[in-house]
DNA sequence: TAACCTACCAAACACTTGTTAGGGAAGGAT
DNA sequence: ATCCTTCCCTAACAAGTGTTTGGTAGGTTA
């Protein structure tokens, strides 16, 4: 029945993973408990529990637990990259689309939050696993897309050009993206409210101009 | 010998702690590994391992793992709020204390990297165990001191008010503190010439002025 | 009724974890 | 020569880890 001896990581095909209804409750469970707890400081049992059910039923599901933060991350990184292919394939001007960009982040926070949390904070050792290997191609992509617009701008003279340009774009980058840290869904600002704001003090800065 | 049977977490007393230039090696490199692949997925036994011995060899020098990592936060903290308070007392005006804080912030980032980067892994949960409780102490008085900073910018009209400040609070928290993750001592950039362009991109923002 | 599938449980497996106990080599002090 | 201190090793322990195996209640299909 289970021909995987010596395979490890082996997926089961599309065809013979069960009912997918339960096993996005699964996930959503595990994504909570790992952005909580750390990945490597959650066991399989304290997933369980939440989930109300036995560690061993859950490899029912799944192959294993690395295999639940895979599909956590790259189901992630899928959604975020239709959003940013959408914002880049408008071929917008530099600041509008650091605006879409940093707006889109943003609403990408707000319905990944547990998993903007996990890849901020296990991403980088992850992406040296050649199976985490999507992780370092989709940071390229990433860093590719962020610099790209800002020297975009700084050569049409919409953003500074005296800065370093890679300072800025980590600048941009965590300021954006470490708000998964205390943001809460349902609270006092959308994400819409949220990125405006954020955008205002990136672009205008926080000083009173005189 | 050792009369420490049913006490947890006992520390030792100075006095029959041994001779302490080892200890600070240890703990650098304990640091270091902590930071690279984060507290928990850090066995004793790579740090031993780095550090050229034995597992249970560590625990001549220290208690336990968690004292390891007492020791590497608190020491950070010790000397992060000997700078923090040194700009305080000297009660400058809203912008001048942000800039210096800002620097000040940079300069213990340098000094303290692996800290730094323990720290924002691992202090939001750490902060619930007792032991750690001078975790959240440290994390109010950070943010009095930075959201006061704001707010009294903000009423002397130096500081943007049609901002959230909590929001602006977070923002520039968070802007200089990751930058630890990416920081690399003797890099391109001094700690001033960062804070610099970060001081600049926060109260100027990056878009150029009409 | 019988066969089957889904989703789970109960119990164990091999392994890794932090930690401890006892010992010993090197060197300085007495 | 003896003692003491420092620093480490060897070898093990108990608890916790991810995972596997075989079984089973309950519903659906034939």
């Amino acid at each position: 029945m289970t021909e995987n001896g010596p395979v490890p990581n082996s997926k089961k095909t599309a065809a013979e993973r069960p009912a997918p209804e339960r096993r996005g409750e699964l996930l959503a469970t595990a994504a909570e408990v790992f952005a909580a707890h750390g990945y490597n400081a959650t066991t399989v049992r304290r997933i369980a529990d939440e989930a109300g059910i036995l560690a061993g039923s859950l490899y029912y599901h799944f192959d294993s637990k690395e295999s639940m933060l895979d599909e956590i991350l790259s189901a992630f990184l899928d959604e975020l990259w239709d959003g940013y292919d959408a914002v880049l394939a408008a071929r917008l001007g530099p600041r509008e689309t650091l605006e879409a960009l940093v707006t889109e982040s943003f609403r990408e926070i707000d319905r990944h939050r547990p998993a903007v949390a996990i890849y901020q904070r296990e991403s980088r050792h992850l992406a040296l696993q050649p199976r985490f290997a999507y992780l370092a191609d989709s940071q390229r992509r990433f860093e590719q897309a962020w610099l790209g617009t800002l020297r975009r701008g700084a050569a049409a003279g919409v953003f500074r050009a005296d800065l370093d340009v890679r300072l800025a774009y980590r600048f941009v980058r965590d300021t954006v993206w470490v708000a998964a840290s205390w943001y809460r869904p349902g609270g006092a600002h959308s994400p819409e409210e949220i990125a405006r704001q954020y955008l205002s003090m990136v672009l205008e800065g926080i000083a009173v101009r005189e």
